[in-house]
DNA sequence: TAGAAACGTTGACGCTGCGACAAGGTCAAG
DNA sequence: CTTGACCTTGTCGCAGCGTCAACGTTTCTA
């Protein structure tokens, strides 16, 4: 047989067979005198063998050490690994599945923000809010969305998980869009505007309680990740981050007040 | 920030971000007087909704073309493509594990063949006939481990189906290894041995009857497989590939006779 | 009998998503 | 001053082949 025929009959293309010959899976045949390899049935044997185990996905330098120790045993062990490999695969699979089905489902609502797929409870979040013209909205939009997914897939999902309770409000869409408006009126006042304080004030005010629990843990806010607060303030325009800051230092207080605060 | 507190704060690589950075995915940040890249939080922003994508299992082309158009159309119609991909990937998966958990199961019952993992029903048959120290024995179990996975992971088991009824025969084993004894005798017999002739015939009365089927739908075993006759042929010396060549006529013959064969 | 189509040969690059070096420069702390 | 922990660019490596390229051989066909 030449080598196209070896290959048609195993079911892998040539380029496989030759891989195979330089990967030392498989013998090198003799030669013809032209040059072309000449395969005998033994070699037949030993490639549909090698397919038969990269089809259930041993690596070929797994198929090497296989082929190579003549005892059953060396493939055992390969193959309750392998099992094992498979079986994570199959649960990540999965896992991303179902995620996607819930984005799809979203996405088939409407509901699928700008910011890219978020979590199911952001995303609830977003839909009550519903869209709008603000800027600082969607910055804030982007803000949330990152906090959502800090740190891994379930890292910090706690921030958004305290501010579900917001979503189920009715009057919850008006009021943040009012707050919204006051807020984006200050885009480039001064430092020292006056209405800063009282908006900050009324910011705090309204946060609902899961979130001071949040704070009161994190060590009055402090620990917002490596170098991520001064970031976060130095994304607004003056007077706006002073409004952030307020509500911040006000969101600190309110928690010590309420639980009795991080360390004495 | 610096590159290792995005990095962190986002839950990837430094690499993973210069990587970005030089597949486009991610824009190259302001550098500090001494070089250092300096990420603000829309960066971080933007790595976050990376991952987010990554992290479902898109590609980094992918992930490109989403962030490139601002609409969600495009998302969709990647998730949707995804989506298809990750069930095909998983329905294959979940087959391998299938197929291993019986090869572990053969395993474990200690009837795994050195041939390698071969389908259920060759597994039965070689455990039917139990081990031996013929030579031509060893020889058939290959040639048979060969047509149990011609051209396919589902190619051609039909043979091996077709010999089945044999593992469930109790007389089975002793008169195949009879058989066997006999062709051994062969191996440096001439080609005109009277012995032969008989052993042939024997041969195909033992075969069953599912084997003539197949004889007679491939055309009198003419198309084996292109240049596969011959090898098969070829694997044997004189005496003993005269006895399989009188028994493939023979077969032939009974097949002709039986079904009515092929074209006339 | 010539030419095209279909084989074969070796060699080298491409793909994915980074990890892991190398060979440095920078910066804060002890 | 020296560590040690950062940062910089650049390069190779990985798995399992697919896919040219550039060329020789065989075989079918007109």
């Amino acid at each position: 047989m030449r080598i196209g025929e070896i290959a048609a009959l195993a079911g892998v293309t040539t380029r496989a067979v030759r891989h195979y010959h330089q990967q030392g899976l498989l013998p090198e045949p003799e030669r013809r005198a032209n040059g072309y390899r000449e395969y005998g049935l033994r070699h037949a044997v030993e490639l549909a063998r090698i397919r038969r185990l990269t089809e259930l996905g041993l690596g070929l330098a797994e198929v090497k050490d296989v082929l190579a120790d003549d005892a059953g045993r060396e493939l055992v062990e390969v193959l309750e690994e392998l099992d094992g490999d498979l079986a994570r695969q199959e649960a990540a699979v999965r896992e991303r599945r179902e995620r996607l089905a819930a984005l799809l489902e979203q996405a088939r609502a409407g509901e699928l923000p700008p910011e890219g797929p978020v979590s199911p409870d952001l995303a609830r979040l977003f839909a009550a809010l519903g869209p709008t013209d603000s800027a600082i909205a969607a910055k804030d939009r982007e803000h949330l969305a990152l906090f959502d997914s800090l740190g891994g897939p379930e890292g910090s999902g706690e921030l958004v998980a305290a501010l579900r309770p917001l979503a189920d409000d009715p009057e919850f869409a008006g009021r943040v869009e009012e707050l919204y408006g006051r807020l984006d009126e200050l885009a480039e006042a001064a430092a020292d505007d006056p209405r800063i304080a009282p908006l900050g004030d009324e910011l705090v005010a309204a946060m609902p309680e899961a979130v001071l629990r949040l704070i009161a843990q994190e060590d009055a806010g402090q620990s917002l990740g490596g170098g991520f607060g001064e970031a976060f303030l130095a994304d607004f325009p003056a007077a706006q981050a002073e409004v952030v800051r307020r509500m911040l230092a006000g969101l600190a207080e309110r928690a010590r007040r309420a639980g009795g605060g991080g360390r004495p």
